[in-house]
DNA sequence: GTCTATATGCGGATAGAC
DNA sequence: GTCTATCCGCATATAGAC
């Protein structure tokens, strides 16, 4: 899988930028190889089809998040802001240019009825690394309440995530407001 | 708009079916025709294009929805229970047959990059619906902190509904639990 | 690796007969 | 209103020359 290679990044750079903000079915390969200064030879003795570049850029990203997460948990000094530090995480990623229009994974499962099942893989990895992390950041914070605070709150990040698709979202602002209560009612 | 006759209910029907389960973009014009019964010629005649027979669609599900939730707001006695009344409407939407896979609204707006006027005016009134309504029920809940509670729930309906993307959908159970959360949060 | 050309199939929309 | 046929454009993927 893949060409290891600048191309191999290029390739990468194109499909991630324009797969996830104009949409995987509204953007044709050509349009990925121009933006990539790539011809269509190369990259199909890279990948094998289409949806095989869609779960490459999937699985660059899904690291790239994982990171950036950690990074924003190394920052705070508390069990509860290292918690929360996925907000942090959120905004940063959000905001970065080029970054998706809502999300990358939630984007791509939505697009196929039944997706292949290297897109699916993708989309499952993202989801088991938001439970395993939440519910081990959360047990400092509520111990035997964890698992219950980490399933609401990968109900509020999907929720942040999914609002942007409404013209009335408000960042993470609503999100951190239901996180600290929550967090509040199990505490107290 | 519309042929107003049996037609154009077949034609709805069907569209309603395929568009919002197997997705916009991977249903053809023909697949809709077949399932109702209904010519090509027949359809170009009451709507200028497939976007125009989407928006129509989702006019009509709108409609639905609140007539859905409005008799699940009668059936409860209390402000409270009127105000969780969405996740009972959620509960019996969500479980029709051939109901949409996740989100009619939110998957249309997720499938356009830049949706059509007519397809973005459709989302809007979703979200606004959604907004006015959460707001008025929550005035008698949580009197000043109404605006907040709704945008608070929003979200968290908002997250119900694209974590039936994930596979780890857990219903609305953990939707009541967090709305639960939140309303003794603000009214202790 | 790049370029150009192309095979191949599908989808949206239209036309004409009935 | 239905049917059949079809125009037209686009998109994925491949082939061949360099």
């Amino acid at each position: 899988m893949g060409i290891r290679s600048k191309t191999e990044e290029k390739l990468l750079d194109a499909a991630e930028e324009l797969f996830f903000t104009h949409g995987i079915a509204a953007t044709p390969v050509d349009v990925i190889l121009d933006r990539a200064g790539v011809s269509a030879a190369t990259l199909y003795r890279g990948y094998p089809s289409k949806e095989a570049l869609v779960a490459a850029a999937l699985t660059r990203r899904h690291k790239a998040w994982l990171a950036a997460w950690d990074r924003a948990i190394e920052r705070q000094a508390t069990a509860r802001g290292k918690l929360l530090a996925v907000f942090d995480a959120l905004d940063e990623f959000m905001a970065r240019p080029g970054g998706a229009r809502w999300c990358a994974f939630l984007g791509s499962a939505a697009e196929y009825a039944d997706a292949p099942a290297e897109i699916l893989e993708a989309v499952r990895e993202d989801t088991n690394a938001y439970q395993t992390r939440l519910a081990e950041l959360a047990v400092p914070v509520v111990g035997r309440q964890a698992q219950a605070l980490a399933d609401e709150l990968l109900l509020v990040v999907t929720g942040v995530l999914a609002m942007r698709l409404r013209e009335a979202g408000q960042g993470t602002t609503t999100a951190r407001r239901v996180a600290g209560l929550l967090i509040e009612a199990r505490t107290a």
